[in-house]
DNA sequence: CTAATGTTCAATAGATTTATTGAATACTGG
DNA sequence: CCAGTATTCAATAAATCTATTGAACATTAG
C-alpha cells in the first residue's frame, strides 16, 4: 500500500528528476543543439566543445530524463528529443528565464552591444514579414540543418560560406537573417558581415523550433537552396562552432 | 569583450540555473505548495515534512533561482512564487513529465487503485459542468488557501472538518470535490469518505493554479463559505499535510 | 531594555555530480 | 574472422549538493 507521503516523495522525485536532466549547462546546450536537429554523439561533442566520453555520458543522463531517444544508424548512435513536446517546453523554459533572471537579458545586450547590434527591432513585425515572404530570408546554419528543417522560402546560406556568396545576394533588398534561436551567434556574425558590404539587414531571433512552436510550417529538404546546389558532408563532422 | 564561446557558456549557465533550481523533490514540493497560497518557513517546513533550517536553505536556492520572491511580515518571512508565470512554467514541466515519464501515470494508478478510485472520469467535461455551476464543489483545501483563491462558487469545506458537516451536504446533488492540483491527495481522502456516505462524489482533478492557467477566474476572500463562517487562524501553523 | 519566537547562517559529514582517462563493446567493411 | 571507427563503460578525483546541528540574527511583546 502506497502512503499518502510516500506517494508524494515518489512523484515529486520524478518530477526533479525531469528537471535535473536539464541542471546543467552542457546538457543545455546538447538540447539546443538536438532542437536543430538529431545528431551524433561525435557531432554533439565538437560543437558543444567537450570530450566524446563526457557528452555520452551527459546523453545517458538525458536518456534516462526521458528527453532524448536514440537511433543506431551503423556504427553511429544518433540522438534527438524525444518528442516535439520537449522542445515547446526548452522554449518555455527559456521565456521564463527571460523573465525571471535579469542576467539573461543583460547578457544578450552586452554581447550585442560590443557587436554594435543593439538596435531593437520589432521581432514581431520582423516575423509577420518574413512569414508573408516580404523579404529575403537567409538560414545561416550548417547546410545539414536546412535540410532537416528550415523556414519556407528561406535560401540556405552557411555562416562559412557567406563571405564567398555575398555577391550573389540581391543589392537593394532588405535581408533577414537567421539561425538556431534567439541564443545562437550565427546569425548575429552574418549581420556584422552583411552590414559590412552595406547590405541592409536584420536578424530575426526566431529560429525554426521557435517558428515550429508557433505553429508554423517547416520546410525541409533543398528545394529552397536557390543559390548553390546543397553540398554533401559527412554527418555532422565539419560544421560550425 | 565578450567571445562567442563564453557569451554561449554564461548563456546556457543561466538556464541551467532555473533548472538546478527545480532539481530536488522538496524543492519541487515547495513550489506546489507556495502555488496554492504564499506561506511563512514554518508553515512549509511542516507540510513538506522536514527541518526548518533545511527549508529555509532550500527557498534561499529558490530565491537564488528568481522562482520565489519574500516579504516580511513581522517575525515573519513570507514566501510567494515571483510571478505567474513561474506557476505556469511548473504546470507545464508536469504535463511533460505525465508525457515523457512512465513512472508519473503509473505511480498515480497505483495510488488511485489502491483506494478504489481508479475509474476515468472525463475531467474536461467535468471541469466545464464545475465552471458552469452545474454541481456542487467542494474546497477541501485548509481554509486559510481558499482564502487566498478558490473556484467561483465552491464551498470551503477543509478535510479535517469533513467528517462533521457531512450531514449538512445536499443529499441528492452530485458533488465534486478538488484540491491543490492532479497530485494532491486531499481530494482523493474527501472523494473516499462521501462515497462511504452514499454521496454520488467525483475528484477534479484540477486545482485553483491549473484553473487560473486555464484562463479563468478565481475568486478570494470567504464570500463563498456559505456553510460555516471562517475560523480565524495563525498563518498556516496548524495546517494539514 | 529583555525574553520569546521565527528565520538565517556556518560548519560538517555523507551523497551525488562532473570531467578525465583508458579500456571495453558494437558495428562495418574487407 | 580482423581492423577500424563510434560509442559506452568503469574508475577516479574534484566539485557540488544535501540534511543536520547549534549558534547567530531580526522582530515583537512585555
Amino acid at each position: 500500500m502506497l502512503s499518502n507521503r510516500r506517494y508524494k516523495d515518489l512523484i515529486w522525485e520524478q518530477f526533479a528528476r525531469l528537471a535535473k536532466g536539464l541542471a546543467n549547462p552542457k546538457r543545455m546546450e546538447i538540447l539546443d543543439l538536438l532542437a536543430q536537429s538529431p545528431r551524433t554523439v561525435e557531432a554533439l561533442a565538437k560543437l558543444a566543445g567537450m570530450a566524446v566520453a563526457n557528452t555520452s555520458q551527459h546523453l545517458q543522463v538525458l536518456k534516462g530524463a526521458a528527453l532524448v531517444v536514440t537511433e543506431r544508424q551503423g556504427t553511429f548512435v544518433v540522438y534527438r528529443l524525444a518528442t516535439p513536446e520537449v522542445n515547446d517546453f526548452l522554449g518555455s523554459l527559456r521565456r521564463l528565464a527571460e523573465t525571471q533572471l535579469a542576467e539573461v537579458s543583460q547578457l544578450t545586450r552586452i554581447f550585442l552591444k560590443d557587436r554594435h547590434l543593439l538596435e531593437p527591432v520589432d521581432q514581431k513585425a520582423l516575423l509577420e514579414r518574413v512569414r508573408k515572404g516580404e523579404v529575403t530570408v537567409l538560414d545561416v546554419r550548417p547546410n545539414e540543418e536546412f535540410q532537416v528543417g528550415h523556414i519556407p522560402g528561406a535560401l540556405s546560406v552557411p555562416l562559412t560560406e557567406l563571405k564567398q556568396r555575398i555577391a550573389d545576394l540581391p543589392a537593394g533588398e532588405e535581408i533577414v537573417a537567421y539561425c538556431r534561436g534567439p541564443y545562437c551567434v550565427l546569425a548575429v556574425e552574418a549581420i556584422a558581415l552583411l552590414r559590412s558590404r552595406g547590405f541592409k539587414a536584420h536578424r530575426l531571433e526566431a529560429g525554426v523550433s521557435e517558428w515550429r512552436t508557433l505553429g508554423l510550417q517547416v520546410a525541409a529538404g533543398g528545394d529552397s537552396t536557390l543559390i548553390i546546389p546543397n553540398r554533401r558532408t559527412r554527418s555532422g563532422a565539419k560544421e560550425q562552432a
